[in-house]
RNA sequence: GGAGAGAUGGCAGAGUGGUCGAAUGCACCGGUCUUGAAAACCGGCAGGGGUUUGUAGCCCCUCUAGGGUUCAAAUCCCUAUCUCUCCA
């Protein structure tokens, strides 16, 4: 959410800058609804005024025993309540419309972030790495992964559907060792804390994070339980990144000052519906609606989060170079950036059968925007007043598309898998899965 | 599954219709005293919003959440959520 104050200010400009993301604000609706707000707020106000203060004085009225002076008050007052309720409600309308549209309106890119429409604007940052040459034709993962009997789709369909799979053995074991490389680098080496975290959320959290109201439809949600009379009460939904149980850890919370930064590391399934992706990527793993994933976020001061993002970007390349897996930074333009974020950097990993990078990482700076909605706060050292902190949340990193990565870079002609070097501590040593 | 109790400021805890946004204690911040610290004493100490040039003043809202009764609700009623106790 962006600050009303800003908006009420600078609607011209803030429209401005939310048009180099796609984003039309209707500045005659806002605005005249604002008009509207302003006049009710002080109107229900006044009522409410000069109410308080007639009840006050009856009531002195009655302590001092002055039972006529109180009814004569009490007649006073009488239609008083009629009127409040008719302003106050027409007020609460306008409210919520604004709120809506405020729930709405995407966050501001960042000055430094290339003004582009969509990914083809995207900006490359730095190459890592040199992809490898191959004296044999290379194999996709799928076929790497199904002749050493490690990833099996049929399986996945049969007991679920499309987008879903299994693996198995060594290939499942490197899956896990992976989840626990990341882990440990992060918290070890990176500063963050290990979380566990609810896979299950309440709407409250999906709406800190904004992935509620606009994109419901990309999330899986269960039933709630029908209550006695036989209403369906509303459920939980799976969360589609970890990002939301850990930033919400910051909802409603005033931080001290000395407690920033706050980063937190969590390994989740995450869940995606994937509607409207029908069609994209539907061989293999790149694209299933549960994946795990390793997520990095952190809570910190204003002034700290545009460092904090290149950190915390780092942390997420430092998993690709320890797997010494070749990838590319990109800078996200304006119109290809999601929602929430002010500025992102993604990581795109080389795959070789496609000959191409493919993202494995997205690391954003949400700065105040999630933090507004969710009020999450913290009190600098001798100040009164609570502030907005910043948030900012990367994958570190997305476990399958790093497992699938491996599978393709790390092939050999006779369609083993070389284990990177970090991970064979975490398999027993396994330097080759056959 | 059954019965009951509760949710108040950072924490503990009073308040059961009328100057209560809320006693008191602890914690915290500032000051006096002290070489320094402790103790003692003095003072401060919830959040959000509106109006406004204003971090001034004034006003509104918030005692788990939502609804209701009333001129007036932390206090009465209903619903939800959570916590605890007892029984099975």
């Amino acid at each position: 959410m962006l600050d009303s104050k800003y908006l009420r200010q600078d609607i011209e400009q803030a429209a401005a800058r939310l048009a180099t993301r796609g984003f039309e604000l209707d500045i005659a609706a806002v605005t005249a609804l604002e008009e509207k707000r302003k006049t009710l707020q002080v109107q229900t106000q006044e009522l409410q005024s000069e109410r308080n203060a007639s009840s006050k004085a009856i009531g002195q009225a009655k302590a001092k025993g002055e039972h006529e002076k109180a009814q004569q008050l009490l007649d006073s007052v009488s239609n008083l309540g009629d009127q409040l309720d008719s302003v106050k409600a027409e007020q609460d309308a306008v409210l919520e419309e604004l709120k809506q549209i405020a729930l709405a309106i995407p966050n501001l890119p960042d000055e430094s972030v290339p003004v582009g429409e969509d990914e083809d604007q995207n900006v490359e940052i730095s190459t890592w790495g040199t992809p490898k040459s191959y004296d044999f034709e290379v194999k996709d993962h799928v076929d790497v992964g199904q002749d050493v009997n490690g990833l099996d789709f049929e399986m996945g369909v049969k007991i679920s559907g499309a987008r879903f799979t299994v693996m198995r053995g060594q290939v499942a074991r490197m899956h896990r060792a992976l989840t626990q490389f990341m882990l440990d680098t992060h918290t070890e080496q990176n500063g963050y804390t290990e979380m566990y975290v609810p896979y299950l959320v309440n709407s409250a959290s999906l709406y800190g994070t904004s992935q509620l109201p606009k994109f419901a439809g990309d999330l899986f949600h269960t039933l709630g339980l029908v209550d006695d009379d036989g209403q369906q009460q509303p459920g939980f939904s799976l969360i589609p990144t970890a990002e939301v149980p850990l930033t919400n850890s910051a909802r409603d919370e005033i931080y001290d000052e000395s407690d920033l930064p706050i980063r937190l590391t969590a390994h989740t399934p995450c869940f995606r519906s994937e509607a409207g992706s029908y069609g994209r990527d539907t061989r293999g793993l790149i694209r299933q609606h549960q994946f795990d994933k390793v997520e990095l976020v952190q809570l910190v001061k204003p002034e700290d989060s545009m460092q904090a993002l290149e950190e915390l970007t780092g942390h997420a390349e430092q998993i690709l170079q320890a797997l010494e897996l070749p990838y590319r930074k990109v800078i996200l333009c304006t119109g290809d950036m999601g929602f929430g974020a002010a500025k992102t950097y993604d990581l795109e990993v080389w795959l070789p059968a496609q000959n191409t990078y493919r993202e494995i990482s997205s690391c954003s700076n949400m700065v105040d925007f999630q933090a507004r909605r969710m009020q999450a706060r913290f009190r600098r050292q001798g100040e009164k007043k609570p502030e907005l902190l910043h948030t900012l949340n990367g994958s570190g990193l997305a476990v399958g598309r790093t497992l699938v990565a491996i599978l393709e870079n790390y092939q050999q002609a006779d369609g083993s898998i070389v284990v990177p070097e970090v991970l064979r501590p975490y398999m027993g040593g396994l330097e080759v899965i056959k």
